[in-house]
DNA sequence: TATGAATGAGGGTTCATTCAT
DNA sequence: CATGAATGAACCCTCATTCAT
């Protein structure tokens, strides 16, 4: 990577990071791009020398953030010897995760569904959204090979977790008004995965 | 309700059933007043004579869905005798429901966080989404005077199972491009709501 | 003119009566043909049985008050054996009819410039308007054999007479949020019209 | 004033003028953005860099005409050593003034009384109003230090002047198909300030 | 005669994006 | 590289008028 390169992604990187502060503050859609560019100092037509479009500027942000829980994966918990810790430590990170990145999410996916976004970022997002999930699985197989989980395909038992996860944090997002006592979502969330809700078939 | 009444009901209906396939097959943001009334073969104009707003066409068609589904509960539901095999039908139908109406929702949602939904109508949805939640609750009580469920809030429990199921639904949105086998969903939510993913701790 | 005609005629009156009301509570812009017809206790289609257009209200109401005025020129003025004293109660009366149509006739002067009036009406009202000033002049032509005016065109005379008690009320609508002592201004106008403002030339 | 400042405000001037034209051809009300941008060689977008609303461009233009009144009383009248001479010159400029602006000024007029004008522009218009007629009050307290002008409160005078003519001029707009004789006028108006129309009590 | 449901033209405003400097 | 002036498409909503009942 050149200087030029480097100079540029800086860029990029300061630009994306007031546009985050904005998007999380009010909304993908409330923001103008003269918003974004305000916050980072830069004039309007300078954010286009460093992204084609406010769109692009929404999948940088996500695609950025997925990038960086995946490494965080590899990094943290993928060699961790313990694969029931590792769980443990996994699933109040994701919420945290979800928690804070939940209303960009929510843009995005709308874009999504609407067709407007770039084949290409489709596809990068996509994988790393399976890599993560695979990442998730792997664990989920060490710990089945120690006996501590259910057998049943590791992939499918790391939707599971995901989705319960994903599930408890959209919930936070409707009902927004009120002050929720996150810690008790842990608890939930937990005992959902660890145990069920049924005492026995 | 007068006749003047009910007629005016029955084109509210039609209308609103017209742009609830307009929204779900584009989507909210993507549709204008004058495609709605198209659709309803109505003037623009009539439409404003029926809904006060774009987005009271939103609110009407979340409010009645969820409406619905309150009255389902109530029928179907709460009056059967078997707790177990009631849980059962319910989450198989609110995946259902949950599947149809999600992009709906998110707009709503959407619409929601940047505050430009009447208070009005956020505290209408607000009170159908908690009446839903105790029905789910006292069906759970039910179980737990049965020894079916585990001891624990049962309204904890009805969020557990609520944000399980939804958490399974929104992966589908995401991933909308790929063909889903929900009968497999199905089977990874009982999963989990019955015997959650760990073996044992 | 027929029982027809009458009641024809009487519900006129009372859609004009109420839209007046409106009107100067508001303004001729800001009130639909819906106030007009909840506040006559009609639909709002009956009110299209008894008047072409909104506009042709606005017509009726100038028509009607400067009918009136007319009227009670002949009644009152034209035949007071006082010219002075005539004047006099003249300058009173005008003010006052100023004050209370002034925004109706700011309207009915918009619409005409903006070439939105039926030539018919223009050339009725015009009429109405050359009269009343024929009437004025008609007193100041007895107050000049009197010797009590100066000697001039009385029809020009009588204009500026007009003029300047128009003056006067057009400042009141421009500063319509102070209190005015319109005593006061009574004061003015005759001084005006009785001495000028200057001393000698 | 930077140059940047000056560059917008010699914009803001173009737009305005070409504004001016139109609501003077046809009014404030029948011309669209469009017309003025159109006008101005302009795109309709562009129009909104340089005025926030539609509306501000009639103020801007207003405000304009009565600052530049104002500018020419400070400097052509108040100086002027002869006051008898500067009342008649006065009377002259106002009428053209009143004759040229008073389309505009009706138009305000009705936003004003529609409580459609930010309470900024109202009280920026009152004062200017007001200072105009300080330096009418101004020149005719002069002319009564010299016996020129009848002995009361200088500023009840002056309104009084500036009624006059203001009611000889909205008397232009009402029989505006008519080809007036304009210097007719302002013998009438010099007749009525200079010694009133009757002739003695 | 009375009604009010239906109509649709029309307008102000926003904002992502471009491009000349 | 940086800028911000210019652009114009897009959209919601109002309301006078019509007309079938």
């Amino acid at each position: 990577m050149s200087r030029k390169e480097m100079e540029r992604e800086f860029k990029r990187k300061l630009i994306a990071q007031a546009a985050r502060e904005l998007f999380l503050a009010r909304s993908y859609e409330e923001v103008t791009v003269q918003d974004i560019a305000s916050a980072a100092e830069f004039g309007k037509g300078t954010i286009y020398q460093y992204f084609s479009s406010k769109e692009e500027i929404l999948y940088y942000l996500i695609a950025q953030s997925m990038q960086e829980a995946n490494e965080k994966m590899i990094r943290d918990f993928l060699n961790q010897p313990d694969a029931f810790q590792a769980l443990n430590t996994f699933i109040s990170l994701q919420y945290e995760q979800y928690m804070a990145g939940n209303r960009l999410f929510l843009s995005y996916l709308r874009l999504m569904l609407e067709g407007n976004l770039k084949q290409e970022w489709l596809t990068a997002t996509g994988y790393l959204r399976e890599q993560k999930l695979q990442y998730i699985a792997d664990i989920i197989s060490r710990g089945q090979a120690e006996g501590i989980f259910i057998e049943a395909d590791s992939l499918q038992l790391a939707r599971s977790l995901r989705n319960v996860i994903r599930g408890f944090t959209m919930e936070q997002l409707e009902s927004h008004l009120k002050e929720n006592k996150d810690t008790n979502d842990m608890e939930l969330i937990k005992q959902v995965i660890f145990s069920g809700i049924v005492r026995s078939r």
